[in-house]
DNA sequence: CGCCCCCGATGACAAATGTCATCGGCCCCC
DNA sequence: GGGGGCCGATGACATTTGTCATCGGGGGCG
């Protein structure tokens, strides 16, 4: 039997080289690339196609984990992914399986458990954190509609309506009565609140 | 030579461990005790009486890297601190300066490099992330009131100015009036961006 | 001592925001 | 064809928030 080829995707260049180490340990997985951002990442693996790829969630600048792994689904079936990331919000559980990603951990399991997830994803299991899945089932489905959520996003800085209504091409009316129903829907009493209520939940 | 004997405390199991197998590569380097918060840390300190500490800046429930040094500084004068840490805020670092900690990287360094710091941080030396330090000096002191961080710290999760004014023990004018300088001068146009900012800069 | 700054508060006013009702257009689906 | 939902907008209104002037008290400092 033939070592699975691991691709690592991590900004940490601390944890990167330090993950690369441990799971050369374990004799049946070798790892045939790092990067250190999502368009690295891309590169890497569509010059080392390897079996699976890890990626990391959140990256600086370009692509994130999630995005990543939509493009790999694309252009590399092959290519199995999963998702490690430190803070689990349950919203990017849900956009990481929609993307194809076949696991889905925490940073804090141990290198033991990521190499027999890794493992079991090369098998073509799937595998996602029972916490992080709780979590994701007891958040829900996002009861706001599209343009709500746009919005949200656009408020997320805690900019003011005029830019708000500015940025979304909207009239500063619509752009409050979203406001005021996305509010609702989250039982915020105002905007901001409801920008992080819905960020905890993984709804923008 | 008797080795550098080093405690690790982050949150992320799969971190902490890689990096302890990794400073074990290093045979003037011997991890003593690892540790999952804070808490976990300044009891396994006690235990062990590492020279030097090495804390993750951000742990989940207890104390934080910086609190940890703190304590630290009192109980364990013989140990000396550093913290590393994944988002480098300004603020931070000058508070963990503050703290006695006497290294302060971010996680995208190598390991081989932290060993070195180790090293240097042992030998009595300190070490700075020259971007982290740079940032910090770029973004000077804070120019807010203890009140006005304080107030702003309430102001946080976006809560409406009553119950800032409740939890602050202050009336809800005093609040605003507080607010609004404090917006004023990290040149926001509302509180909340003023928090965000305030933030940025490592200011609360 | 006088000066200055911070604290805490009040009042008044303007501006931003939240809330609600209502409208027309569009699309989907029964 | 007729709901029903989402989109986008408007108007009116109440509330919240931001802004400013002002006051009194207290502590540090030349």
């Amino acid at each position: 039997m033939t070592a699975v080829r691991v691709l690592l995707a991590d900004d940490e260049h601390l944890i990167r080289g330090a993950l690369a180490a441990l799971l050369a340990l374990e004799d049946d997985l070798v790892v045939v690339a790092e990067a250190a951002s999502g368009a690295e990442a891309l590169a890497m693996a569509r010059a080392h196609r390897p079996d699976v790829a890890v990626l990391d969630l959140q990256m600086p600048g370009g692509p994130d984990g999630v995005k990543v792994a939509t493009s790999l689904r694309d252009e590399l079936p092959s290519c199995r992914t999963m998702i490690v990331t430190s803070h689990g919000r349950p919203g990017h559980l849900k956009r990481a399986l929609s993307a194809g990603v076949r696991g889905f951990v925490p940073k804090t399991v141990s290198a033991q458990r990521l190499a027999e997830i890794i493992r079991a994803v090369h098998a073509g299991n799937r595998y996602v954190d029972p916490e992080l899945a709780a979590d994701a089932i007891s958040a829900g489905d996002s009861p706001l509609t599209a343009r709500e959520a746009e919005v949200l996003e656009f408020a997320a800085d805690g900019a003011p309506i005029a830019e708000i209504a500015e940025r979304a091409s909207l009239s500063q009316g619509t752009v409050r009565n979203y406001l005021s129903a996305a509010a609702a829907k989250l039982g915020a009493e105002n905007r901001h609140t409801a920008v992080r209520l819905a960020r905890e939940r993984g709804w923008v």
